[in-house]
DNA sequence: ACCCCGATCGTA
DNA sequence: ACGATCGGGGTT
Protein backbone atom coordinates (compact mmCIF):
# COMPACT_ATOMS: atom_id res chain seq x y z
CA UNK A 1 0.00 0.00 0.00
CA UNK A 2 1.46 3.20 -0.94
CA UNK A 3 0.67 6.53 1.15
CA UNK A 4 1.32 10.05 0.08
CA UNK A 5 3.08 12.13 2.19
CA UNK A 6 1.56 15.24 4.30
CA UNK A 7 2.54 18.48 2.72
CA UNK A 8 4.55 21.07 4.29
CA UNK A 9 1.76 23.41 4.76
CA UNK A 10 0.65 20.79 7.19
CA UNK A 11 3.22 21.52 9.83
CA UNK A 12 3.63 25.70 8.88
CA UNK A 13 0.06 25.72 10.85
CA UNK A 14 0.05 27.21 14.94
CA UNK A 15 1.73 24.14 16.93
CA UNK A 16 -1.41 23.65 18.76
CA UNK A 17 -3.53 22.28 15.37
CA UNK A 18 -0.81 20.33 14.38
CA UNK A 19 -0.03 18.40 17.77
CA UNK A 20 -4.24 17.89 17.45
CA UNK A 21 -4.63 17.10 14.08
CA UNK A 22 -1.59 14.27 13.78
CA UNK A 23 -3.85 12.35 15.97
CA UNK A 24 -4.88 9.15 13.82
CA UNK A 25 -2.29 10.62 11.31
CA UNK A 26 -0.28 7.48 10.63
CA UNK A 27 3.63 7.90 11.04
CA UNK A 28 5.78 5.75 8.46
CA UNK A 29 9.59 4.99 9.19
CA UNK A 30 11.46 2.33 7.03
CA UNK A 31 9.55 -0.71 7.63
CA UNK A 32 7.64 0.69 10.55
CA UNK A 33 3.64 2.03 10.39
CA UNK A 34 1.69 3.01 13.19
CA UNK A 35 -1.38 5.25 13.88
CA UNK A 36 0.00 8.39 16.18
CA UNK A 37 -2.31 8.41 19.23
CA UNK A 38 -0.35 10.53 21.50
CA UNK A 39 1.35 14.11 20.63
CA UNK A 40 2.75 17.35 22.79
CA UNK A 41 2.86 20.97 21.56
CA UNK A 42 6.09 22.72 22.77
CA UNK A 43 5.88 26.68 21.55
CA UNK A 44 8.32 29.27 21.13
CA UNK A 45 10.60 31.13 23.85
CA UNK A 46 8.38 31.71 25.99
CA UNK A 47 7.07 28.39 26.77
CA UNK A 48 9.56 27.60 29.42
CA UNK A 49 9.17 23.81 28.73
CA UNK A 50 9.79 24.50 25.31
CA UNK A 51 13.88 23.77 24.53
CA UNK A 52 14.12 26.94 22.48
CA UNK A 53 13.19 29.03 25.80
CA UNK A 54 16.62 29.41 26.43
CA UNK A 55 17.39 30.19 22.94
CA UNK A 56 19.42 28.90 20.04
CA UNK A 57 22.19 26.26 20.76
CA UNK A 58 23.45 23.60 18.92
CA UNK A 59 20.75 21.21 19.94
CA UNK A 60 17.72 23.22 19.12
CA UNK A 61 18.71 24.90 16.24
CA UNK A 62 16.78 22.57 14.13
CA UNK A 63 13.32 24.08 15.72
CA UNK A 64 14.13 27.79 14.35
CA UNK A 65 14.23 25.99 10.53
CA UNK A 66 11.68 24.69 8.54
CA UNK A 67 8.53 22.93 9.45
CA UNK A 68 7.85 19.30 8.30
CA UNK A 69 11.72 18.46 9.69
CA UNK A 70 12.52 15.61 12.92
CA UNK A 71 13.87 17.19 15.66
CA UNK A 72 15.26 14.07 17.75
CA UNK A 73 17.49 14.69 21.10
CA UNK A 74 18.34 12.68 23.99
CA UNK A 75 17.40 12.63 27.22
CA UNK A 76 18.04 11.26 30.78
CA UNK A 77 21.23 9.89 28.97
CA UNK A 78 19.30 6.97 27.81
CA UNK A 79 16.13 7.84 25.33
CA UNK A 80 15.20 9.69 22.37
CA UNK A 81 12.62 11.53 21.96
CA UNK A 82 10.90 12.41 18.17
CA UNK A 83 9.39 15.79 17.56
CA UNK A 84 8.67 17.49 14.45
CA UNK A 85 8.84 21.43 13.84
CA UNK A 86 6.01 23.32 13.16
CA UNK A 87 5.48 27.09 12.33
CA UNK A 88 7.48 29.31 10.41
CA UNK A 89 11.01 29.60 10.19
CA UNK A 90 12.97 31.38 13.23
CA UNK A 91 9.87 30.28 15.24
CA UNK A 92 10.88 27.55 17.37
CA UNK A 93 7.93 25.28 17.81
CA UNK A 94 7.90 21.72 17.33
CA UNK A 95 5.25 18.56 18.24
CA UNK A 96 6.24 15.25 20.44
CA UNK A 97 5.51 12.18 19.31
CA UNK A 98 4.48 10.45 22.64
CA UNK A 99 2.45 7.38 21.52
CA UNK A 100 1.97 5.19 18.24
CA UNK A 101 -0.24 2.17 17.98
CA UNK A 102 1.89 0.42 15.50
CA UNK A 103 0.76 -1.71 12.59
CA UNK A 104 3.30 -2.88 10.67
CA UNK A 105 5.30 -4.96 10.65
CA UNK A 106 3.73 -6.34 14.17
CA UNK A 107 0.76 -4.57 16.21
CA UNK A 108 2.58 -2.92 19.21
CA UNK A 109 1.36 -0.58 21.34
CA UNK A 110 4.60 2.20 21.66
CA UNK A 111 3.29 4.42 24.95
CA UNK A 112 5.90 6.97 25.54
CA UNK A 113 8.35 8.85 23.60
CA UNK A 114 11.58 6.64 24.64
CA UNK A 115 10.06 3.50 24.40
CA UNK A 116 8.84 4.07 20.85
CA UNK A 117 11.92 5.68 19.49
CA UNK A 118 13.99 2.88 21.60
CA UNK A 119 11.70 0.33 19.34
CA UNK A 120 11.88 2.39 15.86
CA UNK A 121 15.90 2.47 16.25
CA UNK A 122 15.56 6.50 15.96
CA UNK A 123 18.23 8.40 17.60
CA UNK A 124 20.07 11.35 16.62
CA UNK A 125 21.12 10.21 12.84
CA UNK A 126 17.78 11.25 12.32
CA UNK A 127 17.90 14.75 14.13
CA UNK A 128 17.17 17.61 11.34
CA UNK A 129 15.74 14.65 8.22
CA UNK A 130 12.92 16.51 5.95
CA UNK A 131 9.82 13.87 6.68
CA UNK A 132 8.11 16.08 3.21
CA UNK A 133 7.83 13.97 0.00
CA UNK A 134 10.74 11.36 1.73
CA UNK A 135 9.26 7.43 1.28
CA UNK A 136 10.94 6.36 4.51
CA UNK A 137 10.14 8.98 6.88
CA UNK A 138 6.97 10.90 6.24
CA UNK A 139 3.15 11.18 8.07
CA UNK A 140 0.49 10.55 5.68
CA UNK A 141 -3.41 11.24 6.30
CA UNK A 142 -5.39 7.94 5.86
CA UNK A 143 -8.69 9.81 6.89
CA UNK A 144 -8.57 7.79 10.16
CA UNK A 145 -11.14 10.28 12.85
CA UNK A 146 -10.04 10.21 16.86
CA UNK A 147 -11.61 12.02 19.56
CA UNK A 148 -9.16 13.89 21.40
CA UNK A 149 -9.41 15.20 25.14
CA UNK A 150 -6.00 17.34 26.34
CA UNK A 151 -4.08 17.31 29.32
CA UNK A 152 -1.04 19.13 31.02
CA UNK A 153 2.31 17.95 29.18
CA UNK A 154 4.05 15.07 31.07
CA UNK A 155 7.42 15.14 33.22
CA UNK A 156 8.16 18.86 33.12
CA UNK A 157 7.97 21.17 36.09
CA UNK A 158 7.37 24.53 34.05
CA UNK A 159 4.89 25.01 31.92
CA UNK A 160 1.77 23.34 33.68
CA UNK A 161 -0.79 25.59 33.46
CA UNK A 162 -1.03 24.71 29.77
CA UNK A 163 -3.06 21.85 28.51
CA UNK A 164 -1.09 21.19 25.47
CA UNK A 165 -0.88 17.04 25.50
CA UNK A 166 -3.40 15.89 23.02
CA UNK A 167 -4.58 12.31 23.78
CA UNK A 168 -7.03 9.73 21.46
CA UNK A 169 -9.15 8.39 23.16
CA UNK A 170 -9.26 4.57 22.23
C1' DA B 1 36.61 22.50 33.39
C1' DC B 2 32.83 21.59 36.25
C1' DC B 3 28.25 20.88 37.79
C1' DC B 4 23.40 20.20 37.62
C1' DC B 5 19.44 18.49 35.69
C1' DG B 6 16.24 16.60 32.41
C1' DA B 7 9.82 16.64 27.10
C1' DT B 8 11.86 8.79 30.62
C1' DC B 9 11.28 4.18 32.02
C1' DG B 10 11.26 0.04 34.72
C1' DT B 11 11.06 -1.74 39.12
C1' DA B 12 9.49 -1.49 43.93
C1' DA C 1 8.57 6.31 45.04
C1' DC C 2 13.07 6.08 43.15
C1' DG C 3 17.43 4.96 40.76
C1' DA C 4 19.86 4.47 36.27
C1' DT C 5 22.71 7.19 33.17
C1' DC C 6 25.00 10.88 30.33
C1' DG C 7 24.62 14.85 27.03
C1' DG C 8 23.82 19.65 27.02
C1' DG C 9 23.77 24.15 28.71
C1' DG C 10 24.99 27.44 32.06
C1' DT C 11 28.48 28.98 35.00
C1' DT C 12 33.43 29.52 36.58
Amino acid sequence: MNFESLPRSFFEQPTLEVAENLLGKLLVFNEFQGYITETEAYIGVDDPACHAARGKTPRTEIMFGKAGHAYVYMIYGMYHCLNFVTEAVDFPAAVLIRSLQLIKPEPHLLDGPGKLCRHLGMNKNHNGLDIIGSDKFFVADVGKKLSVFTTPRIGIKQGLDKPWRFVAQV
